[in-house]
DNA sequence: GATGAATGAGATTTCATTCAT
DNA sequence: TATGAATGAAATCTCATTCAT
């Protein structure tokens, strides 16, 4: 039950936002009453920081599987966690976007705990960067942080248009981004 | 009084959220009474769709006035464009992350306004990267939808971590990005 | 512009009923503002007592006229009180249903005042009937005030449901009316 | 406590009028909060046809239960009515007054059903005039329709005046009515 | 494990009225 | 005469939460 609850909430927040959800429309969802919620769960907020945490934990631990892969150069690197990405938003695009944008109604404790494993998720791209450019494999004249920055953007926005049933692959997505931020898209002027 | 609401609302909507944004929030800030909100706008959401429209007009009035400069090729427009939404984030962070993120609390009605004008401001977007794709001075083989959607992607999470008053300014940061998507990351392998 | 407020008022009084008729109401419907109606009203029970008052004033005036008539025995009173009041049906059936439903929302000051007249106006009839059984005209086994709640009984009813404009004229039904109640409506047993 | 609010609702509701009791009128009757009220009820509409339904379901109810006795004739029947009325004013008067004036309040869905309940109770007594007539119990020259009209006037206005306890009783109103309908109040002019 | 009744605080909105201009 | 801005009170309704069963 208490997954049956989670899984629907976060169709909910996604669709009408977290504070617009209420703990009836939730319930009623599932045909439970608001007891049977208040069994699974202390509070609202409590459900809301559950949903973060599965989701930011199991991103992080993809995150770092595809990182410590010793067999791939940064080049290679880059490219799976940006098809990782990719990948979640068939299965978590709605706890994703939760994340995006529910954050700031967490309690200010639980928020902190979250904002530490967002930041860490982010620093563990900024070093694969770093790492590229002291490798060689990435030029030097990009700043690091902008860069991330710069791909986050990309990859997080997939969650609000991508669709992975529609005419372009998870992979080919994958490659396409893969390429822009690689080579960019300005033809080659021959000298 | 009736700018002075708006203003107010979106500071608030911003840090709060729309829906956990109370009227009473809003007019204590300006110390008025709920009256008095009630005199100038129909209801929350009509001061919703106010702020909505008042962004999304001028943001495209801003690219249009770009995308029609005859004396720039693309590759300047794109540019241009990119520094314009970066100028915007100092005056108008909070009214565009409103927009991105209160938009499913409109009225149906207004909910489809919005979203024609969003799609053209995406669509104009689109049509430069064709231009210069049939200029030759992009990539053939990048897909312009695709490619539309990475760039804002870039553009529009900047405004949730660009502190236009830190380290990078706006014009360094139009350049690294503009930059990036031209020319890639990667390093040059002489042949 | 009182007129008109009266006017405006009276039909939207007689649509929504009283309470649930707001100033704004009124004043949209005459596309002036609250202002004015206060210029021409000191509150909106001043409004209904007006109303009131016309409908109650003009309708003892008929009736007090028809009553006065020294040539008519008090059978053809009655079938001239009779058709009076379904002639008013053209005229003023809003004032007549919000007379009937709205008295309780008067001041107690004003509901006293129009209470009086009220009841003159039934009195009046009541007399009528009472001359009618002394004279001989109407037999002596019928309550005097029975019979008279009776007849307003039908009167009133008739601003229910009664249009001017259906099959059956204003003359007829005033027949039909007084015929039911001097002669009833059972067939004439032979012995 | 459902039945505990329909209750006090009644009382209220007919005193000062539907719009213009409050909720909070409601519950300090009965000494609960408005959320209790809201627990029973989806809103204030829904409880004001629930009033309506409770009473015109028991008003046709207890008049097809006279008009399907078959040992009676239609004069018999008539009176049966008249009389059943007259006995619902003790323990129904304000269910009945709400009904006459409220109606328009209810949702434009309700107000459809309950129309056509109000309709088939006035159809059933014009079918019983009908019946009186082609049995050759009751004139051929009255309209039926108006006729049901005029005697609805009689029955429903006894409830704004009529009191059980004063001096006339139930049974002898009855038959007062009933006479005056049946045989007029003329006298019997001797040819 | 789950329910059903109840609460208290607060949300959005309405409204009669006032008053300076 | 009439307006437009503003108010303060109150109305309907929602909602997270509690608790005895």
């Amino acid at each position: 039950m208490k997954n049956r609850i989670v899984e629907a909430s976060i169709q909910l927040f996604d669709q009408k936002g977290f504070t617009a959800t209420s703990i009836k429309d939730i319930v009623e969802v599932l045909n439970v009453t608001k007891g049977t919620f208040y069994y699974y769960f202390k509070s609202k907020q409590e459900l809301l920081r559950d949903i973060h945490l599965n989701y930011i934990d199991d991103l992080i631990d993809q995150q770092e599987r595809i990182l410590g892969d010793e067999e791939k150069d940064c080049t290679e690197k880059l490219h799976g966690i940006i098809y990782m990405v990719i990948s979640n938003i068939r299965t978590n695009k709605e706890s994703a976007r939760i994340f995006f944008r529910e954050m700031r109604h967490l309690s200010d404790k639980h928020v902190e705990e979250i904002r530490l494993k967002r930041n860490l998720f982010r620093k563990n791209y900024q070093s694969l960067i770093e790492s590229g450019i002291s490798e060689g494999e990435f030029k030097t004249t990009i700043p690091a942080d902008m860069l991330t920055f710069g791909i986050l953007g990309i990859m997080n926005w997939s969650y609000y248009w991508y669709n992975p049933d529609g005419d372009v692959s998870e992979e080919e997505l994958a490659v396409i981004f893969t390429d822009i931020i690689l080579k960019g898209v300005k033809t080659q002027k021959l000298v």
